[in-house]
DNA sequence: TAGATAATTAGACAAGCATCTAATTACGAC
DNA sequence: GTCGTAATTAGATGCTTGTCTAATTATCTA
């Protein structure tokens, strides 16, 4: 949860929810230094929100749909969505 | 979404979501002092996530259920859940 | 009005966090 | 093996934020 209180990590997620990309290419598009990105990525990682494999000298990181989608039903679950609010 | 952030506020507006509260209550409830719970409440109430109501001496906070389920329905969006994931 | 209770505001302080530069590790090319 | 590129780790710094105590505001009761 806290994982997606930052700005840039959301719009990390954001991209990576477009397709799949390399951390400099992250760094780049969010303008920022390749370390920061780092952190970050780090972060999304240990929340599994985003997954790495390598590939040569690149690291591609892919949004993991299977814990957002979780995530997301937790939260649905959490405020009993649906539920009959007869005023 | 910051506000989401942290744990005492999830706790708050989940004990909001069973049911209104004075914030005398959520503070005993939440094992913390007034002024600490009363910034929280700030917080959650300019994310419009709950209202506030005077009833004699005590302000009562309700979750504001509108904002919640647009909030989620953002997030939904979001991450464009339902779409095409054929690998 | 005076006193008591409920809550907020003011101010301070410590912990957490996002960011940077510098240094290190990993991989590929020569 | 050496050089260059991609990324992370280490360490430092400044800002944000959660918490507290003390003081203030607002309401009710006698």
């Amino acid at each position: 949860m806290k994982a997606l209180a930052d700005p840039t990590r959301r719009d990390i997620l954001k991209r990576l929810n477009a397709g799949d990309l390399a951390a400099g290419e992250i760094a780049a598009a969010c303008d920022m230094t390749a370390p920061s990105v780092s952190h970050h990525l780090n972060v999304l990682k240990q929340a599994e929100l985003v997954a790495s494999r390598r590939a040569g000298q690149s690291i591609i990181y892919s949004l993991n749909s299977t814990v957002v989608q979780e995530f997301l039903q937790e939260l649905l679950d959490f405020f009993d969505i649906g539920e009959n609010d007869d005023a």
